[in-house]
DNA sequence: TCACAAATGAAAATGATTTTCATTTCCATA
DNA sequence: TATGGAAATGAAAATCATTTTCATTTGTGA
């Protein structure tokens, strides 16, 4: 395992809290900072380890890094410009968990994403 | 352009309406059709065009196909064993459209999957 | 100073997807 | 029935993000 490089975190900040590996890199490099596109990825799945930043996919299969808040949460995201909304779940963590339990299952977790077009797309 | 091969539909169907590309083709080679990867490719795209299937993302980033319309229902999946029980996701499809709707937006889709430890496990 | 674990990054490997391009299949029409 | 061109096909090469390999460098505690 290796620990994230804190300049990864810094330019995913700066870029917005949003962009792709690839993204992160060419901004770092443009800005004259010596780093590989390895530890790039490296960090930034460490950070998605961490729970620092989540991760998502555009819709060509990029995965995009993103910072996030600690609370457990959902997103929405627009198919078209890639706009992402974070929404409670509280409807959808009692669902999981009933529909869980009727099946006699333990230890319940869940994934859930929305997706469509936002009013500008 | 090109039209759908009308076996790579059919495929997709009898897949559940759920897959990837290479599963369709792994598919199709499997029952002995002769079909190129190529023409499983140009024939999805074509049909995601028409509006005929769907495409969304797994979490590593592989496209997957589902047929529009097809009533789709959820996964719960044991993390130790792999079992897994396809679910009604009633309450689900309705959050998804409210939160959706809230936000203005439109087309709207989900994603959805419960896991857990199945009482075997 | 020494030894060793962690971090780094260049280059190669991987895997899905797309592009290229030569060939084959269809089909309408002469 | 022949023929010419458009559409379909697929093998192989190209792309591109991501992961793996592995040799080197850096940091740290003894």
């Amino acid at each position: 395992m290796s620990r994230s490089n804190p300049r990864v975190l810094s330019t995913l900040e700066r870029a917005g809290g949003f962009a792709s590996a690839q993204e992160v890199y060419r901004l770092m490099q443009r800005e004259g900072e010596s780093i590989g596109l390895t530890t790039v990825y490296r960090s930034l799945q460490s950070l998605v380890n961490d729970k620092i930043v989540d991760v998502l996919r555009r819709d060509d299969g990029e995965a995009i890094y993103r910072l996030c808040g600690d609370a457990h949460h959902h997103h929405l995201v627009c198919k078209g410009c890639g706009d992402t909304v974070e929404i409670e779940g509280g409807a959808i963590e009692k669902w999981a968990l009933n529909v869980a339990k009727d099946h006699g299952f333990r230890e319940v977790g869940h994934t859930a994403e929305i997706f469509g077009l936002c009013s500008k797309c």
